[in-house]
DNA sequence: AGGAAGATCTACT
DNA sequence: GTAGATCTTCCTA
């Protein structure tokens, strides 16, 4: 079997951040680092747009700070928000600023090390938030920009074909000043979405 | 220098 | 479950 066959290309990425959004759910996440081995199913995101998105980086404009979500599709997004690294992945072609925030995983490979790095024991709690996930899988400001449709990347994403068999969608969670559309994305019932304080606000 | 930001942890009732 | 403190960059003045 081949592996590069599973991961996914960068024409899964040109396209609106809502559908990658809806698509990466049951998606495998692949850290790489060393001869390590970090994953886990995708389970919960979000969609984010640009200038008429008051909640996105992007509707500031074009500024140093933002400017790869205005990349083609494929490459990593990462700052920083109370002290805690977000993961997105850049949507859309060229000159078209999107991204996709990964939310939450069900961990899969190298559990063990991903509970050291967080310092738990508990798995639902592992990586169920955004914040979350980057501790558990290393995840820093130095991954920012990275390529994910290629092999030798230290993050890519692959399909193995897991089924998703319903998805639900809520508001985006704790931004200021959402849009009116629902553009929060998980997996329903699945045990390791986030439980963020407040839920019903957002359902 | 000061404050905002897609969050998380802890310690309670 | 809920409130509150605290997390740490980077942006704006």
């Amino acid at each position: 079997m081949n592996f590069n066959k599973n991961i996914l290309s960068k024409k899964f990425y040109l396209n609106n951040a809502k559908i990658v959004a809806v698509n990466l759910l049951g998606k495998v996440l692949v850290r790489r680092m060393d001869d390590k081995i970090l994953s886990g199913i995708i389970v919960e995101t979000e969609a984010y747009f640009g200038e008429n998105d008051p909640a996105s980086r992007a509707s500031k404009g074009y500024k140093n700070f933002n400017k790869l979500m205005w990349e083609e599709g494929g490459k990593t997004f990462i700052y920083m928000v109370h002290g805690n690294w977000l993961l997105n992945i850049v949507t859309s072609p060229q000159n078209i600023p999107s991204a996709v925030l990964i939310r939450a995983l069900q961990p899969l490979e190298g559990i063990e090390i991903m509970k050291k790095n967080r310092g738990i024991d508990n798995i639902y709690r592992l990586t169920s938030g955004p914040g979350m996930l980057t501790k558990a899988l290393k995840i820093d400001k130095s991954l920012n920009g990275v390529e994910v449709t290629s092999p030798q990347s230290p993050i890519c994403i692959e399909d193995r074909g897991y089924k998703v068999f319903k998805i639900c969608c809520s508001h985006r969670i704790g931004v200021k000043r959402d849009l009116p559309e629902k553009l929060r994305f998980y997996i329903k019932d699945n045990p390791f979405v986030s439980l963020p304080r407040k839920c019903q606000q957002y359902l």
